[in-house]
RNA sequence: GCGGGUGUGGCGGAAUGGCAGACGCGACAGAUUUAGGAUCUGUUGUCACACGGCGUAUGAGUUCGAGUCUCUUCACCCGCACCA
């Protein structure tokens, strides 16, 4: 040995070795253990990877070799979510096909992971915008069509008027454009829906049979947002209809002193003409209407709203007259779009009884509702038979007894989470294989005919009218209807973004099935997902969408387990430099490869994992990468201390086994910085020692091989150790061995540290007496009378006195 | 407003209720070098010459012992949000 460390020269050495060897591929054989380790694939953008991409990927990496090295059989797959938005504006700008852009930055993407060496089984590569993936991506849409989980409405929707298209709840959040950030506006449209709102029971309680963090289930918690209470319907004065609405505190009935409608309620178009003060509302509803949800919901503090003249309702409980408004802080797309307003226990309708001059009658005692609204338990009050109970699980439950007695209300129980609108009027996605038929109407694209393949297009920009390019393709357009053989015409909208990847993860374990999305025997050997490490940022809307789909499949029988993922984790963010969140704009981008030329793809990998806790937000740091290049030289040149021994010296049993366990259990608790520091503290005492046995060099390089692959299997080679890393077995330890014959512990008196003494290692708490004869401890103790021992062994003596 | 989280040296960060600051960066010193760089060795929370004292956002509490557990206050971050 007498090279210096060359990473350039020798990852590509390695990975070659790795991709000639198909080391890394999956099994076919069902035998062994198997575990499946997930990473989110990427959009493959035209920018390339990001060291973002490079922390994600790297946690799983790790696991997956040192499993590969434990004997299982590991599925470590990875694809690229291909369909989308940003190829789709670039093919517009460059006039260039999506599907050629795509490609290349396919190819440009793998050729980096490449060269990062991810242990990647390339040979289950899927895309989902190819016909062989998408085929299987509208095959699952249409086993929901068939079940009724596709539905129209005609609502108002998310429309980002910069990418011209309807976005679900989950890609507007904050009223903001998922993919331009713009803001988003309130438009009423036509469009397809997933029924995920059936399934919201489902994906909460899902969440009890999953080990995933609790910030992750909290968050989807919140975001399905299930609430229980009640319907009930309000007679209105000179109109047939019931007004019905929902309440969760339907014990407060008798405390109703108005009515609230979002000024979009469908009753108000329906009975325009009864309603005496129609212009104003009209007019109102113009100012909500230009208004953002942002506005709507976070700037506007101040009740604003309109009462309906020649318009009252009436209390079912206490028959009383009252007012009915109109007003935006009630919501069409909550409830019945209609609320019983009870000024004194809600602030909001406090606020508006305040402004309109509104009764507040208070129902439940406690509270001063001369200042704000009581919304605490308490002694029912003003409320005929409820007076009887002094707390709400009571009084709600005689309610509810009480309206369905007489008819008026019932038990319900609503969501936040909104159906999932499904559709893009856009060029870059899955079509979506329905044909309107004028004569039997929606009808199914045969699944024999699937792949219904996106046509090519001259003109990918979408239409001003709100319609995909699709729909001035005639030839794709205008066809046959399956059913009666009639002229129809096909859908032109196409999927969401999120479609391909609600399931990617079944593609995986059977890549190339043409007869299925996934034959049974590899499902039920791959499924669930063992472990699936992804960004937080994913939780309310892949995560969601994908477990969506996934428990739909399993209820018609399609898949082994209701739950995809047996394991959730995520990684947080690597902040540029300056402390703030990676852009273009801040110029604060790191590039990887320009870590990996400089450095080596190890120095890279070993300092996204060593920077700070895996799962926490920290910022860039160039110092801290020259510091890992410092320490794969230190190993490096570890072979030039070499003894010929093949064991440990007795003096290092300690210090090796130490190491092992340590590195061994943090790989698997995703504490990869500890680990790693591990590996220096041992290689720090193999340098004060100035020597290391062959057999301590060994068992360095098996425990560094997961974070830094090639180098570990270059010195490995270079000491000839035999066959290549990647073929041996992940080491053990011997707990015997964990601790040298003597240690040193604290010695406190009353719990502050007074001296350090040397003391056999093994001494159990019963052995606490017998250190008070140490000749320090007795100088500590003096004439002192010694009330009480504590002895922790292996850590501390304490002595209270 | 609701939910979740965080607060430890100059910096990134370690610490099953048991020696706070592992490991790394930076800094300082020494060795080597014509010099710089690289490398190796040592020092590096703070006050103090020292003995020792003080230190984990804040104030209290539990305990032989608290960064860790309980309560208080403050600050920051993330998610949701007129959700009836």
């Amino acid at each position: 040995m007498n090279k210096t460390y060359n990473p350039q020269e020798i990852e590509k050495k390695w990975q070659k070795r790795w991709e000639d060897a198909h080391c890394f591929e999956a099994e076919a054989g069902h035998e062994k253990p198997k575990f499946y380790a997930l990473v989110e694939f990427p959009y493959p953008s035209g920018s390339g990877m990001h060291v973002g991409h490079i922390k994600a990927y790297s946690g799983l990496e790790v696991v997956s070799r040192k499993r590969r090295m434990e004997g299982y059989n590991v599925l470590f797959p990875m694809g690229f979510d291909s369909f989308g938005l940003p190829a789709e504006n670039y093919a517009i700008k460059t006039n260039t096909h999506p599907h050629i852009i795509t490609t290349r930055n396919v190819e440009h993407f793998k050729d980096q992971m490449k060269r990062i060496g991810f242990s990647f089984d390339w040979s289950r590569e899927i895309s989902t915008s190819l016909p062989d993936y998408y085929k299987w991506t509208q095959w699952i849409f249409l086993k929901l069509f068939d079940h009724g989980l596709v539905f129209r409405a005609k609502t108002l929707v998310n429309y980002c008027p910069h990418c011209k298209v309807v976005l679900s709840n989950e890609d507007s959040q904050g009223g903001k454009c998922d993919v331009c950030h713009s803001d988003v506006v309130q438009l009423p449209k036509d469009v397809w829906y997933l029924r995920i709102t059936e399934y919201a029971d489902k994906l909460l309680d899902g969440l009890d049979t999953v080990d995933y963090p609790d910030s992750i289930k909290q968050q989807e918690v919140s975001w399905i947002g299930r609430s229980t209470g009640a319907f009930v319907d309000f007679a209105l004065d000179g109109i047939p209809e019931k007004l019905e609405i929902y309440t969760t505190r339907c014990d407060t009935l008798y405390g109703v002193t108005f009515m609230v409608m979002a000024p979009e309620h469908p009753l108000l178009d329906q009975y325009k003409d009864r309603i005496a003060n129609w212009g104003e509302v009209e007019a109102y509803r113009a100012e909500c209407a230009k208004k953002t949800e942002f506005e709507r919901t976070q700037l506007v503090k101040d009740k604003t709203g309109v009462k309906l003249a020649g318009i009252s309702a009436v209390n079912p409980v206490s028959g009383k007259k009252i007012p009915v408004f109109i007003a935006d802080y009630v919501m069409m797309g909550y409830g019945t779009g209609a609320i019983m307003a009870v000024p004194a226990h809600d602030q909001r309708d406090w606020e508006f009884a305040r402004k309109f001059g509104a009764d507040i009658i208070p129902v439940i005692e406690g509270g001063d509702i001369e200042k704000e609204a009581y919304t605490g338990d308490g002694r029912m009050i003003n409320s005929d038979f409820l007076n009887a109970y002094d707390n709400k699980k009571d009084s709600i439950e005689a309610m509810l007894r009480y309206l369905a007695e007489k008819g008026i209300g019932r038990k319900g129980v609503q969501y936040k989470m909104k159906d999932w609108a499904f559709n893009r009027q856009r060029y870059w996605g899955e079509p979506i294989p329905l044909i309107h038929c004028p004569k039997c109407g929606t009808v199914g694209v045969p699944y024999d005919q699937l792949p219904l393949r996106l046509p090519d297009v001259e003109n990918f920009e979408p239409g001003t009218d709100g319609q995909s390019p699709l729909a001035r393709i005639e030839s794709f357009v205008n066809c046959t209807c399956p059913k009666c053989g009639g002229p129809a015409k096909r859908e032109t909208d196409t999927m969401p973004q999120w479609a391909g990847s609600s399931w990617y993860f079944l593609r995986f374990v059977d890549p190339h099935n043409d007869e299925a999305f996934a034959g049974r025997d590899e499902m039920n050997y791959w499924m669930p997902v063992d472990w699936y490490n992804g960004g937080m940022e994913h939780v309310t809307r892949h995560l969601l969408y994908s477990r969506f789909w996934h428990h739909f499949l399993y209820d018609i029988g399609e898949v082994n387990t209701p739950e995809p993922y047996a394991k959730r984790s995520y990684q947080g963010l690597i902040l540029g430099s300056d402390g703030e969140k990676m852009s273009k704009s801040k110029g604060n981008v790191i590039d990887p490869l320009d870590i990996v030329a400089q450095y080596g793809a190890d120095t890279l990998r070993l300092y996204v994992l060593f920077m700070g806790d895996y799962t926490a937000a920290a910022p860039w740091n160039d110092d801290s990468v020259k510091g890992c290049k410092r320490f794969l030289e230190r190993v490096w040149r570890l072979q030039e201390m070499l003894l010929p021994d093949e064991g440990v010296r007795p003096a290092m049993e300690a210090p090796v086994n130490a190491m092992i366990k340590k590195v061994s259990e943090d790989y698997e608790r995703m504490k990869y910085n500890t680990a790693i520091a591990a590996m220096m503290s041992y290689v720090n005492e193999l340098y004060a020692d100035g020597h290391a046995t062959r057999g301590e060099m060994r068992a360095l390089l098996l425990c560094l091989n997961p974070v830094a692959p090639h180098i570990s299997e270059e010195i490995w080679e270079a000491c000839g150790f035999g066959e290549p890393i990647y073929r041996q077995s992940w080491p053990g330890y011997d707990p015997e061995k964990l601790v040298a014959s003597e240690v040193e512990i604290a010695v406190q008196i009353r719990g502050k540290l007074r001296a350090r003494i040397m003391v056999p290692t093994g001494l159990t708490q019963a052995d606490g007496e017998s250190l008070l004869e140490n000749e320090t401890v007795k100088g500590l103790i003096g004439d002192a009378q010694v009330r009480k021992v504590i002895f922790v062994p292996g850590r501390l003596l304490n002595i209270v006195c």
